[in-house]
RNA sequence: GGGAGCAUAGCUCAGCUGGGAGAGCAUCUGCCUUACAAGCAGAGGGUCACAGGUUCGAGCCCUGUUGUUCCCACCA
């Protein structure tokens, strides 16, 4: 790219016509492109891959800013930087995605069989997939396109087929009975991670249980009446003294005529309620671990579509153990006779009617409490036992808490450690087998012959066990999140010892949401520390959620998610990006309106504009700030650029990404435009034309570079109308701070000219003095500011709109029909003829008179007392002392103006 | 039941290791001043939730209270 002169720019700045272009040009030179450098630390960021369900919303819009301007920011400063992009199978999610899309052609998965299925799910990743990689694009994401993974491709596959045999052979995955989470709507297990509580309204039913011994009534109470008739106890507290007399007595199970035992439990808490409760071991967590520690049979109740079991579903458990292939824990099955068929809600109710009839209902209660949900669907949970595959993870998670704990990893902003930690150490091992088709298959083999399990990487000809040739793979596919655990290192090529792998691993910044640190962030800290001997990345940023205007969260069901391609639409790329970081903090949840987006449009026009000004006047020649004689605007400004690209720069390293932006913004607009340009005007038109022009240039590309990770479409095409650039700006060097361009006495001069001209822009708007009329000013300098005030003539006429100026001496007295202010450096005389009311003029300066008295009473009281003057540091009291001074002188020549104004009055 | 966040201008939010409170939007006034009306120059508007404490000094640190949001947890 060869960057030459300025084309005809228009008035405003019009994304549309160039953010598709840019964005292919980059893409097209290879920018994006990550290259190994030897020897130079590389910036990783591994996107977190977004579900192939649909499309991008506002969270992967700011996700995606974020990683894209630390991205940028890294490239800029000549790290060989990589972002990896990439997509996620989502199983579970997509499954149920695609499962809905079929019941409106009136099909079920069944119709269409697992592979007709598989070729719809692979044209929904196609499809949609192929979307998301369209909306990173016009998002202006600099990623590296090259190194683009799914999390099915073939090199995750076998990443993931790899880590299921190294863990089932370090005897880290199992499979078995347990209590899991059952979805009866998803019909698959889902994993302790997936299960959302939510606050719904219940009832407590209070049951009787006849005592069979003493023919006593026991009372109990259940909010889920409908699995008392999978009950294979009753267990009370060991410690009670209410039931001494029923240890080792046994209960009629009501509505069964089924004898159960009384077990003594700690489960059963002695507070609560009776102090009595029912053990279902097949629906309830806690029941199944009394169940184990009593050895009580499993009886389950339920189907797992979430109705009640019949002969049919008894008949086939039954068959099972006669078979002996009943493994461990495997639960009997109950025929729940007349209830068998029914829906679970419809059993409770049919339940509850004939134990009142029977006598066994005490009371009826309502209660608010915790219920489990589908993450997915929101299905109420039933917990089930069953046989899955699962995860040890004590001994997992213990190079993770470590990692964690020692600081290899950090999470942004650190609160967030504790809830990892916490989680990680209360963790429960993970249920990854889900019967679901859309996914990584288990690579699970069972001998039919011999019952035998072979997990292996390819799949068995025969059974290892018995040489039986009847093998069948596992159906179920595994947890999704399974995949992504191994994210960071199967992307870069693991298991194969790839280069990228060795040069890239560890990755060094993770961006995600607070919402997903355990489902995803926590296992790729352990899958990491497990597989690859260290920790995936050295930071976790993490970030908020977007919410709506009513800071509700966006959703579907709401309706009111924005779509990011529209506001890119209307606003722009960069507007959009921008909007996404100005003024967020990290960790904390955003509102999105249109608002933000619309002031941050403005305010690429507003660079747009003042970069038009800086190249009109450039004409095409390139100036360079060596061997100018620099102006004191000149200098104020370059000292504030210093200033700024040193805080912009520590915001980027904190990952204060919010603050840099505001920086840079409160620059751009404050300084640069609202000051810097109007008093080039001034030079531009004088001898200091050249440094000027200089100055302008040097400081508009220092601007567009540290505004580029935000704006990269407008930064770009403006840095390549520039004159002397070479190349794009995404791959030009981050600005320095340099201490040669730093002016503090100048810029300090520069502050109180521009105090000056305030004063008397004030002065004026309060007269309701229009712009069109300019007015003469006459300045008298204070002592010490002679010098700069007779320079600033040219500044106040152009800036405070004054007709001509003219210096005052010392000692002169002031002249008559003037309205005037008092500043530090100087005061200024205004005639202004019959707008002069000298009454007012009194009021108004005996106000700012009095203001100023209590500032001196103030700043007297702090510097008298002893623990200040004594403990605050020097800077800070002698700061307050020159405060102190300037008020006082000012204090004075408001007292002389205002008796001056009197006697004239007189 | 534990833990965390938030509470600052009318609204949405910043505020770095404590040293006289800021922005955007909105409101009001005056301006098409030759980069920009998507703009310019001004103005008004805050007991920084409440109560204590530490400190020479607290929006910031500590304790408690209230309100609010969220996370975690096997309260049958």
């Amino acid at each position: 790219m060869d960057n030459k002169g300025a084309p005809e720019m228009a008035k405003n700045y019009n994304p549309q016509e160039l953010e598709g272009e840019i964005y292919r040009e980059w893409e097209e030179s290879g920018a994006f492109t990550a290259h190994r450098v030897e020897g130079k630390k590389p910036f990783t960021i591994v996107m977190p891959p977004p579900n192939i369900t649909g499309q991008l919303h506002m969270g992967h819009a700011m996700d995606g800013v974020l990683q894209d301007s630390l991205t940028r920011y890294h490239r800029m400063k000549g790290d060989p930087t990589l972002w990896l992009p990439g997509t996620d199978h989502a199983s579970i999610a997509t499954e149920v995605k695609i499962v809905a899309a079929m019941a409106k052609e009136g099909l079920t998965k069944q119709d269409v069989g697992r592979e007709g299925f598989l070729e719809r799910a692979w044209a929904w990743k196609k499809e949609y997939g192929g979307r998301i990689v369209r909306q990173t694009r016009r998002m202006g994401n600099s990623c590296d396109w090259s190194r683009e993974r799914f999390t099915m491709d073939e090199g995750c596959s076998k990443a993931v087929t790899e880590v299921f045999n190294r863990l089932f052979e370090k005897g880290l995955i199992y499979r078995g009975n347990r209590m899991i989470n059952w979805c009866p709507c998803c019909k698959t297990s889902i994993s302790d991670a997936e299960v959302e509580y939510e606050e719904q309204e219940g009832r407590f039913w209070h049951l009787l249980y006849p005592v069979k011994e003493t023919g006593e009534m026991l009372e109990l109470a259940t909010t889920r009446p409908e699995t008392m008739l999978g009950d294979t106890a009753v267990a009370i507290n060991p410690e009670d003294e209410r039931y001494r007399h029923l240890h080792g007595c046994h209960v009629m199970l009501p509505l069964t005529n089924r004898e159960i035992p009384i077990v003594c439990d700690e489960h059963a808490d002695m507070e609560k309620g009776t102090g009595v409760v029912k053990i279902t071991p097949a629906h309830d967590p806690n029941d199944f671990e009394v169940g184990l520690r009593h050895s009580l049979p499993i009886l389950r109740v339920f189907t797992y579509d979430g109705h009640m079991t019949g002969a049919a579903e008894k008949a086939e458990a039954d068959a099972l153990f006669e078979s002996g292939k009943a493994t461990v824990n495997e639960p009997r099955v109950f025929d729940c006779g007349k209830y068998a068929g029914l829906t679970t809600m419809e059993a409770r109710k049919a339940i509850v009617e004939d134990l009142t009839a029977g006598g066994f209902l005490k009371s009826v209660e309502t209660i608010s409490h915790e219920v489990g949900t589908c993450y997915r669907c929101h299905t109420t949970i039933e917990p089930m036992v069953s046989k899955q595959w699962f995860v040890k993870m004590a001994p997992l998670a213990e190079p993770a808490i470590a990692c964690v704990k020692d600081g290899r990893t950090k999470f942004v902003p650190e609160r967030f450690t504790r809830n990892y930690l916490s989680w990680m150490e209360n963790i429960r091992d993970w249920c990854i087998s889900r019967q679901l088709w859309w996914g990584h298959r288990i690579p699970a083999w069972y001998c039919d012959d011999c019952g035998e399990t072979i997990v292996s990487r390819t799949a068995p000809a025969v059974c290892p066990k018995c040489g039986g040739t009847h093998l069948a793979q596992d159906e179920d596919v595994l947890d999704t999140w399974f995949s992504s655990a191994l994210w960071p290192f199967s992307t870069l090529g693991w298991p194969v010892d790839t280069e990228d792998l060795r040069y890239f691993y560890p990755t060094s910044v993770l961006v995600t949401g607070y919402d997903i640190i355990f489902f995803w962030v926590a296992r790729m800290i352990f899958s990491g520390c497990e597989q690859m001997g260290e920790p995936p990345f050295h930071t976790v940023l993490i970030h908020g959620l977007v919410r709506d205007t009513q800071g509700r969260k966006m959703s579907k069901s709401l309706g009111n998610g924005v779509d990011p391609l529209e506001v890119i639409d209307k606003y722009g790329a960069d507007a959009l990006r921008f909007s996404l970081v100005m003024g967020v903090s990290p960790g904390n949840d955003m509102r999105f309106s249109d608002d933000k987006v619309e002031s941050a449009r403005n305010f690429a026009n507003k660079i747009w504009n003042a970069s038009r000004f800086v190249l009109m006047n450039m004409d095409g020649a390139a100036e360079e700030l060596a061997g100018k004689t620099f102006s004191t605007p000149d200098k104020w400004i370059l000292t504030r650029l210093n200033e700024t690209v040193r805080q912009v720069t520590q915001h980027f390293e904190e990952y204060d990404l919010g603050l840099a932006a505001q920086k840079i913004y409160d620059f751009a607009w404050s300084e640069f435009c609202d000051w810097y340009i109007e008093l080039a005007k001034v030079s531009l038109a004088g001898e200091g034309r050249a440094a000027t022009l200089a100055v302008l240039r040097h400081t508009l590309i220092a601007l567009l570079k540290m505004l580029h990770p935000f704006m990269p479409f407008l930064t770009e095409a403006v840095y390549r109308s520039v004159p002397g650039t070479e190349g794009t700006i995404m791959l030009s060097s981050w600005p320095q701070a340099d201490d040669a361009l730093c002016f503090e006495q100048e810029a300090r001069q520069m502050e109180d000219v521009m105090d000056v001209i305030r004063a008397v822009r004030n002065l004026r708007a309060e007269m309701n003095v229009a712009v069109g009329r300019r007015a003469h000013l006459i300045v008298r300098a204070h002592e010490g500011h002679e010098q700069a005030m007779a320079e600033a003539g040219s500044f106040l006429m152009r800036l405070a709109w004054a007709s001509s100026v003219s210096l005052m001496e010392a000692g002169e007295a002031a002249p008559a029909g003037t309205v005037s202010c008092v500043c530090d450096a100087a005061e200024v005389y205004i005639p202004l003829g019959d707008l002069v009311d000298i009454d007012k003029e009194i009021a108004r300066l005996t106000k700012e008179a009095d203001g100023t008295a209590r500032e001196i009473e103030r700043a007297e009281a702090k510097l008298a007392n002893p623990g200040f003057t004594g403990k605050a540091p020097a800077q800070l009291v002698a700061k307050e002392r020159e405060k102190l001074e300037a008020n006082r002188l000012k204090l004075q020549n408001l007292g002389a103006r205002i008796e001056e104004l009197g006697k004239m009055k007189a």
